[in-house]
DNA sequence: ATGACGATTTACT
DNA sequence: GTAAATCGTCATA
């Protein structure tokens, strides 16, 4: 039996909600009802206006991000690459640009609907792993169909999109400098990255 | 109107 | 390891 996470549960920095998310599932249920999730296995805080490496570095303030200011527990869903959709959990109060990126799950439901999205974009014909279906931030929101339709959404209330919180023990977690941070001064080295120590489904591990 | 650039992934040498 | 893919968004004009 998991409860849904509330409003409670969005409602602090991005610091300590990326450490409380790990564990927690990420449920996506599809039109017509089928249900994907995955373990929140890595995650990246964003931290502010100070934060170099943020999108709203700044008060930086565009139709793009706005969903950044919005209430904790909303989604912040943005393209990047001309090709990939990346997922974050807003946290911190109305109008404080401070989100958590959701970079690697371990999927537990759905898996071949997964394997499905993942493998339409891809040309080889060859059977992704498992390890390969949510093992990045665009990676999963291609798993699970992320995408701008639920940029915005409210994930305390919304039933297409929402956090489960599950009890039981995290495991060891390990922290590194956030992935893909270009020149962003000491915010580029700064340890804002958690993942679950040794478990294949974290990105950026050998094929 | 135009140009530069991504909180990435994949394929190929 | 290196590079291509691919386009919405934003800043500049």
């Amino acid at each position: 039996m998991s409860t849904r996470a509330n409003r409670t549960f969005f409602n602090t920095d991005s610091k300590s909600l990326a450490r409380a998310l790990l564990g927690q599932h990420l449920v996506r249920v599809l039109d017509g009802g089928s249900r994907l999730a995955g373990r929140i296995v890595e995650v990246e805080a964003y931290t502010g206006v100070k934060d170099r490496a943020s999108h709203a570095f700044g008060g930086r303030r565009t139709p793009r991000n706005e969903s950044m200011y919005a209430q904790p527990g909303t989604a912040y869903v943005y393209f990047t690459y001309g090709m990939h959709w990346c997922m974050n959990v807003v946290c911190g109060q109305i109008d404080e640009p401070v989100a958590v990126l959701i970079r690697a799950l371990e999927p537990t439901e759905g898996l071949e609907l997964m394997r499905l999205h993942r493998s339409a974009g891809s040309r080889q014909g060859r059977v992704l792993r498992d390890t390969d279906l949510c093992s990045g931030p665009a990676r999963l929101c291609d798993a699970l169909e992320i995408d701008r339709r639920l940029n915005g959404i409210d994930l305390t209330s919304d039933d297409r999109l929402f956090i489960e919180r599950v009890r039981g023990k995290v495991g060891k977690v390990r922290t590194s400098p956030r992935i893909g941070i270009g020149n962003a001064g000491a915010w580029t080295a700064r340890k804002l990255r958690w993942y679950l120590a040794g478990n294949p489904h974290v990105s950026g591990r050998p094929r």
